[in-house]
DNA sequence: GATGAATGAGTTTTCATTCAT
DNA sequence: AATGAATGAAAACTCATTCAT
């Protein structure tokens, strides 16, 4: 951005600040899913990425700065395909099946992620306002949660979701309920596999069905579907009408 | 050695020891609360609890071990406030609905403690090995989950419950989901609201509104039950009619 | 000593006092030849020997005092032990042979004690004044080192002994070296044995076996005992005449 | 990264942190000697030193490690002065004898080297693996003691030393006989000429001269004897008639 | 005389961050 | 832009000893 020398250098520059970058938060990431973001000081990150300290404030001022631009990266990432995934349902029903099922393909491919975002919920508690994540979510996000509400309202309309619900406080109902387990089983993985005896994959699809069935239009003469996506449930087509 | 000291002093010092005791406890409480458990030193607590930090070795050796003791005066009180809830329900799908309620109503009326929760499971993800938490649970309560993945056998049996539920499976997917969205409410609390809009005490009653829901067995044709609790629900009776 | 109570309260008393010391002189003992004087705190003292801090302080009032304890007690035993020693022997090179055998005998048989010793050393080289050490000894041993210095002097007179000896320089020439040979091995023991290859009882009966070939006057006829000490030689009788 | 700093300020760069390891070694020795390692802390070694205690901890991460690289030094020095002693020896008789006499001007002339190995041996006994040592010394002195037991072997060969000994036991049982008397010696000081009225060097040469007459051979007529071990003696029979 | 609690004065160690080159 | 050294401020924990009862 600041023109510091001509367009070669400019680049080579961006080039080698870029990697620079990168071998920061690389190692920042897998030193946070290892021992903890709490737990990892910044010694550490110079020390596994090979960067010195005093180069690494050149490119991130403390650990918090590290932490959002992985958060940021992450986000991205998420949102991305998170769109895409929306993009193939037909309607509402299916939508909605495919976005809890997203959360599910991320806590069993993903886990890392699921960890991380774990961690940063932690922080966000205390640490940082609520600004901060707000403006970063517009910026990636821009629709925002309005997606979401409109499945809703949407499966309301076609008959597929119950109609008592209300769009915009069920999604968000929901929507934190599911990121709560998603984000429980993850951080504690083993240790809830321990305690319950059941595999953290299994627990989360059934929480999903449960919750698809209490979403879904009761009396509708029996659904069915040919979904391909290991869970529950998914759309109503032709709904009785 | 043994047969030295009579009654008195030795209640006397216990008393004094209890009260101690308390003191350092209040405080860590109050500070975990306010500002997190990883950013509270050994010195502030000594601060606020007015006694030297010489003296408080006597009775932590350490952070975790002050956080042990709150948890398991914390998984006390809710163990005891649980079973007296469960008491008086009349049957499964009320038991249920009480147990839900009942962390509904933790979280609206002592989000301190819900929070100090959600702290405790950030931490035991890392730092702690299950047993140590398995053992304090069947110390605390040593019947341990059955009673609740009874409550599921027992509903799909007098068929309030849907008949395809697996017991252990499904308790605990359920369990875990209210936990987490539970814990995510408190410890995000405002921010959940500035994000979403809506208050935390209505997300999570609609959150087990439709879990219940999902559970519920379908079309049964008179399911009726007389709950006074102030939850969620709102079932569409009349139906089939 | 100070006419506390009656005749018999006191021996009581004293009968207490007494088990209460010995218990603490115990603990002490035990914990300072497993983990070295100056790792161990009072507090730990406290802990094995039963006995609260408060009432140790009425018995001993630091842990020097403990030391200098144990020392009288085991410079009493070594002193009369080595008394006894030099009585059976018949002449000068008898009761030299008996001396540097006894000490053969303390490293065999109660290491503890030499270890003790050894630690006792350090100490002193550092944190009592000679003075201390040399009153503690003339309570105990009144002759001093006479004695050994005339077993030099009867042995030169006696042929018996190198006549180029200097009985007083050459006597604490050798009990230094022997005296530092044997807690040498005694403290450093299993690493001696790891580090030279021969049990450490080996090394010190060669160390005085030398020591006494160095010490005998040469070209003696016929020495030939009668020695039922499994060590080095012993005395030449009859000599010359 | 590798090939970035040329000659010049990695000279720069390693000849101060040189100056400040010295700095740090120079004011620690200094310290151990005069007050006992055991006493010292680190804060009064980064105190006299003039360095910072969190700079110290880039140097040295605690004091054993401090204590280890003094060690390296003086064990490096002690090995070299005393293969250049060892050089100009024409026999096995007049090899030993340099060696102890070596050892002799140590103490004579570097007694806090002496007294630095004496109150090393104390924690070593306690405080460090056996290999940990081994390890520095096959570093230091790759042949070991193998040197010494074949200055034995030659002196037997050669007659000039007595043909009963047992090399590598008796060239370790004389070795630590002198090593014990010389740190004794040197650590206790000044008590030891009080309490035995002599001078610690003139103590220290009549227990060599005693040793070098215990192992020479009996001048003339070739003693010969078969006793391999246990108690030695050795004493000649028939001799001289 | 014994007790148990209390504590002040250390000690080691860590870490984010700055500075001169 | 990068480096390597330096460091202030704090954190956790220890321990000999005293005090009120």
């Amino acid at each position: 951005m600041p023109r510091k020398k001509e367009k070669k250098p400019v680049n080579a520059y961006h080039a080698h600040r870029e990697r620079q970058r990168r071998r920061i938060l690389d190692a920042a990431w897998k030193l946070f899913d290892e021992r903890g973001i709490d737990r990892i000081t910044m010694a550490e990150i110079t020390l596994v990425s090979g960067v010195q300290p005093s180069t690494m404030y050149q490119y991130f001022s403390n650990k918090d700065d590290i932490v959002w631009a992985i958060l940021r990266e992450l986000m991205q990432e998420v949102s991305e395909r998170a769109k895409r995934t929306l993009e193939d349902a037909p309607n509402a029903m299916a939508r909605l099946a495919a976005l809890l099922d997203f959360l599910a393909d991320e806590l069993a491919n993903n886990p890392i992620r699921v960890r991380f975002m774990a961690q940063f919920d932690a922080m966000y508690a205390r640490d940082w306002p609520a600004e901060r994540l707000m403006t970063l979510e517009s910026q990636i996000n821009p629709e925002g949660f309005e997606v979401f509400t409109e499945i809703i309202r949407e499966g309301i309309a076609d008959g597929s979701l119950r109609a008592d619900l209300v769009p915009d406080l069920t999604i968000h109902a929901v929507v934190n309920a599911v990121i709560g387990a998603q984000r429980r089983l993850a951080s504690l993985g083993n240790k809830i596999e321990l305690e319950y005896g059941k595999p953290i994959d299994r627990l989360f699809r059934e929480t999903i069905r449960v919750l698809l069935l209490g979403l879904r239009a009761p009396e509708s003469p029996k659904p069915r579907q040919s979904r391909k996506w290991k869970t529950a449930d998914g759309s109503t087509r032709k709904r009785s009408a």
